[in-house]
DNA sequence: TGAGGGATGTTAATAATTTAACAATAAATC
DNA sequence: GATTTATTGTTAAATTATTAACATCCCTCA
């Protein structure tokens, strides 16, 4: 499989989610343009992405949903389980952590790093919290290879190189610091702050 | 102003906070390069996203770093501060709310709404909790524009609904249920989910 | 059995975004 | 003062992403 375009394995992520919702609702196969309404894209949008992994539908009856749920997880999941570290516990670590609670799936989120006393060593949102000194024991010992980086701005940097250094391969940056990262490690980043002022400058003035 | 692309309003927000690093290192001028090189972008990014609002170097030195941060507030800041309100104050919803804490700018976040007793009618990360029976009440006499949803993903739709009804004109959706909203509403959407899971799909077989 | 319809897969067209190319400018250097 | 150098603003080209167009398929129903 050719890499895929960034905005298509978006996609993909919230069709599967979309279609294991269709599976609780009983729901074994769906139309291109029902998928595209719950996610409010087109219809052509699902089928040019599905083209793109190969997948087709069952004529007349809109895609199998059980088939392309693993489908999509043969595309974007790993064969094996992978390992997910949240790079400080607090209130936005802690909301990450809550995601992974429950769920079984291809990634498995197996430790959470932070200096802060009162949570070292304890379990916090479903798993073991452990001082920064000893990420890279951590980090090689549990075999991680996302960090996703929820700590103040300050340690920013320093974490991720570390984190490189030990062998992460991604990394979700939520600080408000650009980091940059060597080839073969993949960086993602996000910063609230950014959407937040988007958001308002285009409703300033209705600039809609 | 004519209406400046989404992805150069994203950067301009970024830009700005750079400049604003460099004030606190008592930089006056900066060139392009170096601007492009904290955020790990091209030159030619920064050079043409500055020409879109109109904004020019002096000549030989770089930009005038004060006089930058100005000329982007202009563009991306209302008038007037701009009110905002946080909805679900659960861990994502203190994370978000912390953003905000002791920055004075054109934002304000001026409450946040959650049912949990525990919650209602105290303060928490700086910002008065009201029940969601009091939307109404509270945006309209608050005069709240844009509200950030960090609720339950089965309260999503229901509240984003509510909320314009009673005058929100921006929704930044941090649930994982894809909202719409009538046109004069600018809606932001961001799933961490999805984040990770390009994330992984990267780092597997080291698509990079 | 054959015409009509609804949905797909794919190619082609359009739009958005990024990158490259380069003339213009003035400071620095000789 | 001429020449080199560094940097900009802007137009043009390339790339990436979305949308449209349409032939195809086969089910339905006459």
């Amino acid at each position: 499989m050719t890499r895929l375009p960034g905005k298509t394995v978006e996609r993909l992520s919230e069709y599967r989610r979309t279609l294991l919702e269709c599976l609780i609702e009983k729901k074994s196969f769906i139309f291109s343009h029902d998928l595209a309404a719950r996610l409010h894209i087109t219809a052509v949008q699902v089928r040019r992405d599905l083209m793109l992994i190969g997948y087709s539908s069952v004529l007349r009856k809109g895609y199998d949903v059980r088939e392309l749920i693993d489908t999509i997880g043969k595309i974007i999941d790993s064969e094996e389980s992978m390992n997910v570290a949240v790079i400080g516990i607090g209130n936005l670590g802690r909301a990450v952590a809550g995601y992974f609670k429950g769920k079984r799936s291809k990634l498995s989120l197996v430790a959470s790093f932070d200096n802060d006393p009162q949570k070292v060593n304890k379990v916090i949102s479903g798993v073991k919290c452990y001082p920064y000194s000893e990420i890279e024991r951590v980090v090689k010992e549990l075999d991680i290879k996302i960090a996703i980086l929820t700590v103040p701005p300050d340690f920013a940097r320093e974490i991720s190189e570390e984190t490189v250094r030990f062998g992460i391969k991604g990394i979700l940056n939520f600080t408000t610091i650009p980091l940059n990262v060597p080839s073969g490690v993949h960086l993602e980043e996000y910063d609230m702050i950014t959407s937040i002022e988007k958001v308002a400058y285009f409703v300033k003035d209705n600039k809609i």
